[in-house]
DNA sequence: ACCTGAACACCGTTCAAGT
DNA sequence: ACCTGAACACCGTTCAAGT
């Protein structure tokens, strides 16, 4: 279910075996950065290596750029995004099943602002490869439907979305809950089609 | 005509007579600054004193962020665009006055990248004194008056705005016009209140 | 009153040496 | 084959000394 499509998620992970010292590391690794980014907030590498008890080159080694990181930290959550977007496409018309997908996006962001991030990353990651990655995979596949039902907007796609989700980041903690609320009804509206209108 | 809303540009200038090498240091890192930034990108602190032959304290006495000067340097571009609202709004219905204003937008961040992280650092600047500074009243003005025609949500307010807007620091300069017309459509699109919808 | 620039702190990145 | 950690580069920020 979280292989909806068939994008391998890290290519760190070489198919060659690995030394288990190598992937303890790894692990110990992506536990400080979780410790980290669960816990307050800004993780810096130094920091991350020395809680994880490896060297910086290790690190290095194992993640080459922060998004590395941070999309193998987030891993989980990005994994139940992408299982949710068909479902709620069952169970849905696409424009509503749309809103509510980017509403489980903002709820994410709400506990872990490194979400977002995460779901940049895994979108900047792929865009050099010409594939979108899964996250933007299961966007394309909610805005498709609804461009078939003629409720979304034929010119926009995922890009265009997550571009604009990057907003989220910059909102104040205190007032998150009232202008995340916000910010989705205007990239909600906007993408939809305005069929009975004018 | 520029100094519409009476909102101090810049608490820098203090009310006491300033020595004329200050006066000449602050508009010698203006300069260099604004050279640095129409160039091509990229403006760290240390280069900019460096060009200005000043040091770096007088950089930091002047402009305590990057964001002060960024202010500074775009100072002419968001004085045009406060002044574009009203008369966008004398010549247009709302919704439209605001689709232009924002399509002004878009067009300065073309040229000119730092223009939107200057409205954002004019808008941020702002945020901790309540006001909203000159862009944001700007914005305002053109908000309100679609909610007084029934043609704007009322539930948006300028911050919304701001916050979707900086998705356009962000597209990458090949395909840049296409996507920031994608993002625009959406934004405005998702401003409109869908009265005759539904 | 304002300026200079050495110095500090921080952080991402590399690489020679180790096992 | 993988790891370590000193070292480098970069950049924002401060501050003692100068005029």
């Amino acid at each position: 279910m979280s292989g909806w499509f068939g994008i391998a998620r890290s290519a760190v992970t070489a198919p060659t075996r690995r030394r288990s010292d190598s992937l303890a590391n790894r692990a110990r690794i992506v536990a400080a950065a979780r410790a980290v980014v669960t816990s307050d907030a800004e993780l810096n590498l130094h920091g991350i290596a020395q809680q994880a008890g490896v060297g910086q080159g290790t690190l290095y080694r194992h993640f080459p750029t922060r998004e590395d990181l941070l999309a193998e930290v987030y891993h989980h959550e990005v994994d139940e995004l992408v299982a949710a977007a068909p479902l709620l496409l069952a169970a849905h018309a696409p424009a509503e099943a749309l809103a509510q997908w980017l509403d489980r996006v903002a709820k994410y962001a709400a506990v872990k602002r490194g979400v977002i991030a995460a779901v940049e990353a895994a979108l900047w990651q792929d865009l050099t490869t010409k594939s979108l990655g899964p996250i933007g995979a299961a966007l394309t596949t909610l805005l498709d439907a609804g461009k078939e039902a003629g409720t979304i907007r034929a010119d926009v796609d995922a890009e265009d979305v997550i571009l604009l989700l990057a907003a989220l980041t910059r909102i104040d903690r205190a007032d998150y809950d009232d202008r995340a609320q916000s910010l989705l009804a205007i990239i909600a509206g906007g993408l939809r089609q305005a069929s009975t209108q004018r």
